[in-house]
DNA sequence: CGAATAATATGACGATCATCATAATTATGG
DNA sequence: CCATAATTATGATGATCGTCATATTATTCG
């Protein structure tokens, strides 16, 4: 049924597309329906024959990128697992990357919008709600053999906030080199729970 | 010579006063030059006889909420100590107290405005990094003995990472609980290093 | 008390916002 | 190829934004 797209149902997608780019650009205060529009190649008139009104796409645009950064992460995970990491190491490695640093478009949408989440609508906050724990749960499939129950909310607040960080100190040595002391005391904390 | 405060400075103080409660509520992007002088009891037009621009205000407003944020931390630890806790407990449950969901406007504005921060202008981005490494040389401050060099990055990733999940989450049942598991699971995780 | 000065209020500007009514265009079925 | 329906564009609405020129009020000092 996916095969056979309407053309309205093309163009609706392609809204919610940039519009998922967009709020992860610009957060969810920062863009307009015009300059979502725009990226999608059409007028801000037309907008209202697809959404009801902004909030439903913020809602339909965080779900999108949410699947669409899970995949990236599991993409990301599998290529580093095929060469032999954890899938702890290896999820530790794709998200505190270098390159999610400035590839904020199509990283994470939690480091992205985590801040504004709270000052939502609230259908806006529940589909950020069932973002986290997506997240959260994701992160527990990749836990060491014998991590503690609550390890999952530990690391993914240490992902979070991690990323965050880094990319508020700058795409530079300066927020670089904080992802990569993360990186390594990540690695070496849980060295010792997966050895045992 | 802050004993004597001209009229002029004690209305500059106030709008920074409003500005800073003002973005932890609201975000940088929710709140308006108008919204903060009405908070301060002004009107929006005598804004510009004491800053140059919105921006010039922001930089101001986000400094204020950083030492004010520090100091609440530094007397909620205090009271902590003086109960008995190390200096490590006393950070992690300070910062991670169910009551940190809620107030946020007094709270700390790292975990208030951490997604934004990228997004400001060069000397409000300025502002936000100053803020980020003064917290970080806080959290360093109250390591337990013995702990990694980079053990501060990564405990501040986790706790504003934490908090600001907590409050995604909601001041419910599931955000409290989100907060609980993180408090106990950085306690017990660090107990055996400051044991040894 | 009156004059000089500092501080705040009023009101307006262009720009941008979400939203919508309506016109123009495109695609579809006969 | 034409008529009908589906889709997108145009343009306008009132609201709100940052900014500023100007008027008004409050304060200080001779």
């Amino acid at each position: 049924m996916a095969a056979t797209q309407s053309r309205r149902e093309q163009t609706h997608a392609r809204i919610v597309g940039a519009a998922a780019r967009a709020i992860r650009r610009a957060g969810y205060q920062g863009v307009g329906v015009a300059d979502i529009m725009k990226e999608a190649g059409l007028t801000h008139g037309g907008f209202y024959a697809h959404f009801a009104n902004r909030d439903a796409l913020l809602v339909e645009a965080i779900e999108h990128a949410g699947v669409a950064g899970m995949q990236n992460l599991v993409d990301a995970t599998a290529r580093r697992e095929a060469r032999g990491a954890s899938r702890f190491e290896a999820l530790v490695s794709s998200y505190l990357a270098d390159k999610h640093i400035a590839a904020v478009e199509e990283g994470c949408p939690i480091s992205a919008l985590l801040s504004e989440m709270p000052r939502q609508s609230p259908e806006v906050q529940a589909a950020s709600r069932r973002r986290i724990q997506g997240f959260v749960a994701a992160v527990r499939e990749r836990l060491p053999a014998g991590a503690p129950a609550d390890a999952a909310e530990t690391l993914a607040s240490t992902l979070v906030g991690a990323l965050q960080l880094a990319r508020a100190l700058g795409d530079n040595p300066q927020g670089r080199g904080f992802l990569a002391s993360q990186r390594a005391a990540l690695l070496a904390a849980y060295e010792g729970v997966s050895g045992s």
